[in-house]
DNA sequence: ATGGCGCGCGCAGCGCGA
C-alpha cells in the first residue's frame, strides 16, 4: 500500500498536476492541503473518475484538507475533537484497517506572533487527541503538512534558519512529543540523500538551489512502521509548469 | 538576499504562506 501527503496549494490550480500524479504514480491513499475549496467547490468527479474515493474538509482561500482512497474511507471526522478551531486543517478516515489523519499544521508566521501561538496550542490538542487515537487505532498513519523541519539536517541553511519559525525549539519539541507517543517518521526509518526537502520557496531561484526545509512528513504507528519498506520525496511535480512549492512525500507498506 | 513568488479575492493591491 502506497500512502502519500502533498500540499498542493490550491486543488483548483493544481487538479491537473493531481490528476497526471495519480496515473503515473498510482498511491492507494493520498492526503492533501491547502485545498484552498469550499466543499461545493470541490472536484469530487475528476478525483472520482480517476479511480478514487474523497473526503474533504475546505474553506474559502484558506487552509482546506482531503482524503483520497482507492478503498472505501470510513468513520470519517473533520478537526480535532474538542478543539474548537473554525480553520480546516484536520481530516482523518479509515482506510483498509489502517486509521489516516489528513493534517495541515498552522504556519506560525513568526516566533512570538499570536499565529506562533496559536501553531503551539494546535499542536498541543494535536498531542492530545493523537495519544487517544493511537490507543483506539493501532494502525495509526499520521500524514501531512506539519510546518516543522524536525532537524538542522532537514533545513538547507541551519545558520540562517537558526530559531526561526519552522525550526525554533518549542516546535521541535512539539513535533518529537507526537513521536513520543509512539510514532515513527517513516522517512528516517531509511538512509536517505543528504539535503533531501520537500517544500522550497517561489522566490530567489530556491528549488534551483535546492534551498527547501523538509516539512511534510508521514509519521506511522509501530505497527505500521514494521510494515514499511520505503519512504520517498518525489520531486518530480515541482519541475513542472505552475508547481506546488511542496511536493509529494510517498510511504510504502507491505 | 527576507526583496524578488504564487495563491485567492476581485478588479487594485493586499494578506498570507514558509
Amino acid at each position: 500500500m502506497k500512502l502519500a501527503t502533498w500540499n498542493v496549494n490550491s486543488l483548483n490550480v493544481r487538479l491537473p498536476h493531481l490528476l497526471d500524479w495519480l496515473a503515473s504514480s498510482q498511491p492507494d491513499v493520498v492526503c492533501l492541503q491547502e485545498t484552498k475549496l469550499v466543499d461545493a467547490k470541490f472536484p469530487r468527479e475528476a478525483i472520482e473518475s480517476a479511480g478514487y474515493q474523497v473526503a474533504f474538509a475546505g474553506q474559502k482561500t484558506y487552509n482546506g484538507v482531503a482524503i483520497l482512497a482507492r478503498s472505501p474511507l470510513a468513520e470519517i471526522e473533520a478537526g480535532i475533537p474538542g478543539f474548537a478551531d473554525e480553520q480546516k486543517r484536520v481530516l482523518s478516515a479509515t482506510v483498509t484497517s489502517t486509521r489516516v489523519a489528513c493534517l495541515y499544521a498552522p504556519n506560525g508566521q513568526a516566533v512570538g506572533s499570536d499565529k506562533y501561538e496559536y501553531k503551539l496550542r494546535w499542536y498541543e490538542a494535536l498531542r492530545d487527541w493523537l495519544r487517544m487515537e493511537l490507543a483506539r487505532h493501532p494502525r495509526l498513519a499520521v500524514l501531512g503538512d506539519l510546518n516543522i523541519a524536525p532537524e538542522d539536517r532537514d533545513v538547507h541553511d541551519p545558520k540562517a534558519w537558526e530559531g526561526q519559525v519552522h525550526v525554533s525549539e518549542p516546535e521541535r519539541a512539539a513535533l518529537r512529543a507526537l513521536i513520543g507517543l509512539g510514532l515513527e517518521d517513516s522517512f528516517r526509518l531509511f538512509v536517505q540523500p543528504e539535503k533531501s526537502f520537500s517544500w522550497w520557496d517561489y522566490r530567489m531561484a530556491a528549488f534551483r538551489r535546492n534551498a527547501g526545509l523538509r516539512i511534510d512528513h508521514i509519521l506511522l504507528s509501530s505497527a505500521l512502521a514494521r510494515r514499511c519498506s520505503a519512504c520517498t520525496i518525489d520531486k518530480a511535480p515541482r519541475k513542472l509548469e505552475r508547481p506546488s512549492d511542496h511536493t509529494p512525500v510517498i510511504a510504502e507498506l507491505s
